[in-house]
DNA sequence: ATTATCTATAGATCTATAGATAATGC
DNA sequence: ATTATCTATAGATCTATAGATAATGC
C-alpha cells in the first residue's frame, strides 16, 4: 500500500478546506458562512466537501483545534528551557497576549472561540509550580480558569488597540498581575516579567 | 394621548418576544433559532415579529442587554452601602460567580455572550478604589479586563459543577485571588472575602 | 477498474412581506 | 377608521446527494 498521487491530491483538498475555514474564521462568524463559500475560498468543488467532513461544524472545530495546537506548541517550545516555573507562566501569558500584534489572525480566532479555548498554558505546569512552592493558590482549576479568562479578556482588548507598544505593555502588566495573584511579591514579579522574551 | 388597551397589548407582545428570546438564549445558540421558533415560544403570530424588531439579531441583543442590566442593578444595590472599595469588588465578584447556582439561566446567557458582556462591576468603582489607595495596579482598563475575564472563566466552570458548595468556594477563591492581584496582603484579602454576603 | 472531484439539483429550510382578520378609538 | 395581529406565501437561501467527469492504479 503506497501513498500515491491520488492520496496526495486528497490530502491537498482537505488541507485547502481546513485552510479556507481558518482564514474565514479570522473575519467571519462561522454560523454565517455557507459551505459554498468555504469551497469557493478553497477553490474546491462543492460536493468535495462531504468527502472530507460530515458537516460545517466539524470542519470549523478542526480548524480551531489546529490553530490552537499550533500556538500551544510554540509556547511549549519557548518555555521548555526555562527553569523558573513563575517565568513559564509569565512567558506563556506575555506571548499569548501579544498575539493581536504578532499574529492577528490567530488572535481573532482565539477571541471568537472564547472561553472554550483550551489555553496555551497547561494546568500541569501550574500544578508543578505550586508543588515546588513557587506559586501559591488554593485550587489549581480555579487558578487555571483565572489565567485563561483574564488572558482572553486582555487579548480581546488588544485586538481593539492600534498602538503595538500598548499591546505589549498590557501583556506584561497582565503577567505581572497574575504573578502577584499567585503570591509573588512586587519586586520579584516585576523582575520575572521584565526578562526579555525568547 | 392616553395609553389605552391597544398600547398595553402591543407592549405585551413585545415583552412576550423579549421573554421568549431570553429563555431560548439560556439553552440555544441564537444563530440556530428561527424567528418562527421565537414567535411560537412567545405564542405570537409570526408576522407580529416585524412590528417590533427589524431582525433576530436586534431582538437577541436587546434580550441580552436587559438580562445584563438586571444583574448589574442587583449588584449596584447590594454594594451601594459598602464603604470598603475592596469589599465592593469582592461582593460583585462573589455574587456574579455564584450565578450558576443562584440564577443558572442568567449565568448561561452571560456565558454565551462571553467577553462582550459588559460586567457588573463598573470600571469607575475600580478607579475610585485605586484613587483612595485601597487597590493597586498600573492600568485600570487592563485590570478591569482581568476581573471580567477571570470572572467569566470561573462562571463558565461553575456551570459544569454539580456541587453548589463547590461553586461558592470557587467564587470566594476568585475574589480572594483578585484582591491579592491588586495588592492586598493575604490576611486582609481573606478577611474581606469571608464577610457574609448581604 | 478504482477513486476523488465536480456539476447540477431536489428538498428543506428561513426571511420578509402582502393582505386578511380582529380589536380598539372616536 | 385605525392599528396591531395573524395567516399564507413568494423568493431566497442552504444542505445533502446523485450521477457525470477526470485522474490515477493495475
Amino acid at each position: 500500500m503506497t501513498v500515491g498521487r491520488l492520496d496526495r491530491r486528497k490530502a491537498q483538498t482537505r488541507a485547502a478546506l481546513l485552510d479556507a475555514a481558518r482564514t474565514l474564521l479570522t473575519s467571519r462568524d462561522p454560523a454565517g458562512v455557507s459551505i459554498q463559500e468555504i469551497t469557493d475560498a478553497a477553490d474546491v468543488g462543492f460536493g468535495s466537501f462531504y468527502n472530507h467532513f460530515p458537516s460545517k461544524q466539524e470542519l470549523f472545530d478542526l480548524a480551531v483545534a489546529s490553530a490552537a495546537e499550533e500556538h500551544r506548541e510554540t509556547v511549549r517550545q519557548v518555555t521548555a528551557e526555562l527553569t523558573d516555573p513563575a517565568e513559564v507562566l509569565a512567558v506563556a501569558v506575555r506571548l499569548t497576549a501579544r498575539l493581536p500584534r504578532t499574529d492577528p489572525g490567530l488572535a481573532r480566532i482565539i477571541d471568537r472561540v472564547g472561553v472554550r479555548y483550551p489555553g496555551a498554558y497547561p494546568i500541569d505546569d501550574l500544578r508543578h509550580a505550586h508543588a515546588v512552592g513557587r506559586l501559591c493558590f488554593d485550587d489549581a482549576e480555579v487558578a487555571h480558569a483565572c489565567i485563561g479568562g483574564a488572558l482572553l479578556a486582555v487579548l480581546h482588548r488588544g485586538l481593539r488597540l492600534d498602538d503595538p507598544h500598548e499591546i505589549d505593555e498590557a501583556a506584561d502588566h497582565l503577567a505581572f498581575s497574575l504573578l502577584r495573584m499567585f503570591g509573588l511579591v512586587d519586586g520579584d514579579a516585576r523582575k520575572v516579567v521584565s526578562r526579555p522574551l525568547p
